[in-house]
DNA sequence: CAAGTTACTTACTAGTAGGTAAGTATACCA
DNA sequence: TGGTATACTTACCTACTAGTAAGTAACTTG
C-alpha cells in the first residue's frame, strides 16, 4: 500500500507521534504494556514498525512518553477541577467521573495497568508511574484536608490515608469491573467511596 | 546437565506438575501471564520447555491449571475460616490476612493480576477468573449478611455491594502497594476497610 | 536551486515465543 | 522377560519480538 505515491495521507507535519501515542495508549490500557507490540500499533496506523522507531527509538521510550502524556492530561484535568472553585464533595465527584469515563471506554487507568506489570517495566517507567500516583494522592490529600476543614467532608485518619484509600478503591474496582460486574460495579463502588467521605447525617 | 544419569533428581513419581505450577504461579503473580515464558519456568526447574509441554500442552492449559489450583486453595482457606466459627469481624480480619500474606511475599493476587490482562487471555481462563471472584464475593456476602444480623458488623447497602467494595479495595491496594507506599500502604487501607464494616461506636 | 532536514520506507538482524515430532531412560506389570 | 506407560530429552519449526542500516520522497531554508 503506497503511502508515498503523491502526498502523505496526513499533512505530515501534523503529529504522527500523537497518533502513535493515541493507539499505543488504547492498547496499553486494554491489553497492558506487554500485551501489545510495535507491529500492532504500526498496522493500525498503516505505517511500518521502523517508522515507529523513528518517533520512539525503544519501547521504553514509548512507555515513558505514554505515562508522561497521561500524567500531564490528568494533572490538567485536576487543575481544572480545582480552579472551578466547586465544593469539595463536588470536586471529589468530578474526580471519580474521570475514572468512570476511562472505564466506559473499555479501558482501565494506564498507570493502574502498569502497576500490575510494574516488575517487568524499565526503570524510567517505574519512576514515572510512582510520580503519577504521587500527583493523584497529593491532589486528593489537599482536597480532603480542605473539605474536612470547611465541614463539607468527614472521614477518619489523615488526608493522606484517605487519598490512598480512594485511589486504591477506584483502581481496584476499575480492574474488577472489566471482568466482573461491569460498569455498574464500578458505580456502586464509587458511590460507596463518596458516601464514606460525606459528613454523617444525624442518621434516622 | 545430565539429569537422567543415574536416577531422577526428585523421585520422579512426585509432582513435577506441582513444581511447575509453583514456579509459574510465582512468576504470574509478580510478572503477569504475559510476563513470563515456558523458558523461564523450565530454566528454573532445570528441565526443557518440551518437558513442560508434556505436563501442560499449551500455555492456556497452564493458565487454567494455575487459576484452578489457586481458587481451590483459596476456597479451602475460606472454608477453614468459616468452620472456625469465629465472630464475623474476626473472620473478616482473617480474610484480609490472606491478602496481606500474598503481598508480603512480593506478589499480588493471581486473579487480580489476570484481571488486568483479562482481554489478552484465552476464554477458558477468563471464565475461571470470573469464578474466582464469584467464590470470593459469595463467601464475603454470606459473612457480611450474618455479621449484620448478629450485630457484629454494620454497613450501608447490600451484602453483595459490601463484598464488592471489599474485594475492590483489597485488590486495588495490593496493586498500588507494590509500586507505591509498600506493605504499610496495604495495611492502612485494609484497616480502613475493616473499620468501615465495624459497628459504629457511640462516637466520643 | 542546491543542501539539508524530516518522515518515513525496504530489507534485514538476532533473539525469543509457543509448540511439535521422534527418540530414550526408567518404572511397572503380566 | 518383554511390553507398555511415564516422564522426560534432543532437535526442530514457524511466528513474532524489538531494533537497525541504508535508502528515498517531499518539504524547508540559504
Amino acid at each position: 500500500m503506497p503511502r508515498h505515491s503523491s502526498k502523505r495521507a496526513t499533512p505530515d507535519s501534523h503529529g504522527t507521534s500523537d497518533q502513535i501515542l493515541d493507539v499505543a495508549e488504547r492498547l496499553a490500557q486494554t491489553r497492558g504494556f506487554n500485551g501489545f507490540s510495535y507491529a500492532d500499533v504500526a498496522a493500525e496506523l498503516g505505517i511500518t514498525t521502523a517508522g515507529l522507531h523513528y518517533h520512539f527509538p525503544t519501547k521504553a521510550d514509548l512507555g515513558r512518553a505514554l505515562i508522561d502524556r497521561y500524567s500531564k492530561t490528568f494533572g490538567d484535568a485536576l487543575q481544572a477541577i480545582e480552579a472551578s472553585g466547586a465544593a469539595a464533595p463536588a470536586q471529589l465527584q468530578r474526580y471519580v467521573d474521570i475514572y468512570a469515563g476511562v472505564l466506559k471506554a473499555g479501558r482501565i487507568c494506564l498507570c493502574g495497568m502498569f502497576a500490575a506489570e510494574y516488575t517487568t517495566l524499565p526503570d524510567g517507567m517505574q519512576k514515572a508511574i510512582r510520580s503519577f500516583f504521587d500527583l493523584n494522592e497529593k491532589w486528593l490529600s489537599r482536597l480532603l484536608a480542605a473539605g474536612r476543614k470547611d465541614g463539607s467532608l468527614a472521614f477518619e485518619g489523615s488526608p493522606q490515608e484517605g487519598a490512598g484509600a480512594i485511589t486504591s478503591a477506584l483502581e481496584g474496582s476499575m480492574l474488577l469491573a472489566r471482568t466482573y460486574g461491569g460498569a455498574e460495579r464500578f458505580k456502586t463502588a464509587a458511590d460507596r467511596v463518596l458516601r464514606d467521605f460525606a459528613p454523617k447525617k444525624p442518621k434516622k
